[in-house]
DNA sequence: CCGTTCCGTTGAAACCTTTCAAACCGAGGA
DNA sequence: TCCTCGGTTTGAAAGGTTTCAACGGAACGG
């Protein structure tokens, strides 16, 4: 492998300018059929490949854009990354998915490192959406929307799913189930869905008239199917008089967790105990009790957030907006007797 | 948001030249803590970042590697990820992700744009690991290595583990357990790794001397859960004197969708039919019944091929080498009456 | 036969950084 | 006092592409 070549030497072979080239490159319907051809022979016949860099420093935009994402296991997100991925993919650029997994740090070195590249534009399902790493990549010109979350002031576009509407739906599904008692099983309180969709639950009880102290909270660590199948155990734990007879897990991991502690109990669902989870990821429909979940517009979710990154990036009267998706219900078995 | 500011720019203002910039930013060591000083000011005042194609562009290199990968959704791919991960930044690199969704043209898509961006290397989990688009990413020059894939050549480091050996642990395991009527479930053939799961069960099976027609094989389009459900619906179709006692799926999804099939239909895991799949992924072990699964060093194999291609990367005598793991039998509840 | 027009092509500048040989400067030794 | 030496700093070149004003020539109308 020579070192590569580059547009004069694709000149230099072809006997044309180096401009020439450039143009058969960029806009080939300026160039002649005859110059055209002999030009892409030349390319060919050394194997020339644009040097990228070269190309965005002179041109200065990227044709890449990146989405950070919190958890790349979780169904979620990928789902999220596969709209983007198709708005991108229709503006002819590259998405580049980097895994933050869960790591301020990592988050951080991530969007620097990114907004050194200048691509187009970043979409991130940031650790703490109030972070102040996000504000340096503003200043520093590069376009960014926030996926997943909210933030206080309205300083960036966002999308994302009215979670406080998603906890309401949930529980309203329960309670017309004839459940006076609930465990809302979630955390930890950090995180602004849990608090959301906890919030929705809460909104959804007092509108049912049911007393406070019945919507019983089990608190957990992280969004893992791990840390839904400990809460599983601490909810059998309590004294069957006084045992929730449903719950309402803030995502799908742990409700998918929750199931198999309690199948592993051989406990019922939604017998013993019924069954709501959050997000309807494909393994929802698919476990072994199909799961009611809250569904988000994912794929949506995904696609509105790179179409507004790139009206950022290309639009100079781009206005920053917060776009709030609805949430829907799919019953399935795991709350019908 | 005034135009990015430069090197120049941050020179102008602490009164040094632009060669000592770059020294602050690249051999900090060389220059006196006082200018130093001044100029780390100049930055910060100027929110200065650094240009990084003019950086590659010049420096020759960049500092970025990439894992082109089959399926994001499938936990196997993001775990070898992580590895990659680990390994990445320890070498100061950072690592993108590109989802080729098991669609050969997006996978040359994102190949064609990772070569022109330069980047240090490729690893890549490949639609076809004997396709052409390969060998042009190594004429260009990037090296590239094939993850959880193999080559008919030689002209590439892969990394992947012993699938023959994988496939017989497993058919070894269910033969101890007394199983004398066996279903392969996997497909489709067009996968080296189905192939060899198949041939290691098939050597198995020979091996006990049991006769060859009572191992069937069915067939799925993809290696997901509702092919899984879908494969479960058909054996269970079979004629119960003539059904199988024991299934061997190529991965774990297909092994989830049928467990789901079966939990569905009424039937016992593993009464009815013991299962085992392959790859043990986080949910396997998590589901309702856990799976025994062949397990697969996921994030060693990761960390291995970052490792391999950063030593094609500088290392001027570097040979390549294919790297085969070995995989290991988790027994777990599925086959265990 | 001349003047326009239009299309295709050219050449040089610009993008921003890194690199490296050379210049600089103050200190210590002769 | 002059030299040498070490550590700092400098200035210019280089890297590969895009852009754009300017150019050449053919076709066309007069």
């Amino acid at each position: 492998m020579a070192k590569a070549s580059s547009v004069k030497d694709v000149a230099a072979l072809a006997h044309v300018s180096l401009g020439t080239v450039s143009n058969v490159l960029n806009r080939p319907e300026r160039v002649s059929p005859a110059t055209r051809a002999k030009v892409e022979q030349a390319m060919r016949d050394l194997g020339f490949v644009r040097n990228e860099s070269a190309r965005q420093l002179r041109a200065g935009r990227s044709r890449t854009l990146a989405y950070v994402l919190l958890d790349a296991r979780n169904p979620f997100f990928t789902d999220v990354a596969q709209g983007a991925e198709l708005a991108a993919e229709s503006a002819g650029l590259s998405l580049f998915l980097c895994h933050s997994d869960n790591r301020a740090s990592r988050e951080g070195d991530y969007l620097a490192h990114l907004v050194e590249q200048r691509v187009q534009g970043i979409l991130v399902t940031p650790v703490d959406p109030n972070a102040a790493a996000l504000d340096d990549v503003r200043r520093n010109g590069t376009p960014l929307v926030i996926v997943d979350r909210t933030r206080d002031d309205d300083h960036f576009c966002s999308v994302a799913v009215d979670d406080v509407l998603g906890g309401r739906l949930a529980v309203e599904h329960l309670v017309e189930a004839g459940h006076t008692r609930v465990a809302f099983i979630g955390g930890p309180e950090t995180i602004g869905q849990v608090r959301d969709r906890l919030a929705g639950a809460r909104e959804a009880w007092v509108a049912a008239d049911l007393p406070e102290d019945q919507l019983v909270v089990v608190g957990t660590e992280a969004l893992t199917v791990a840390e839904g199948r400990s809460a599983g155990e601490r909810v059998m734990g309590i004294a069957s008089s006084r045992r929730p007879t449903a719950a309402f897990c803030a995502n799908d991991l742990l409700a998918l967790g929750l199931l198999q502690q309690l199948s592993t109990a051989g406990l019922s669902v939604p017998g013993d105990l019924a069954i709501v989870g959050y997000d309807d990821i494909e393994y929802a429909a698919a476990a072994a009790v199909p799961l009611t979940s809250v569904r988000q517009p994912r794929q949506e979710l995904g696609r509105r957030a790179a179409e507004l990154v790139l009206d950022e990036a290309e639009n100079p009267d781009h206005l920053h907006q917060q776009v709030v998706f609805t949430p829907e219900l799919v019953a399935r078995r795991s709350t019908r007797g």
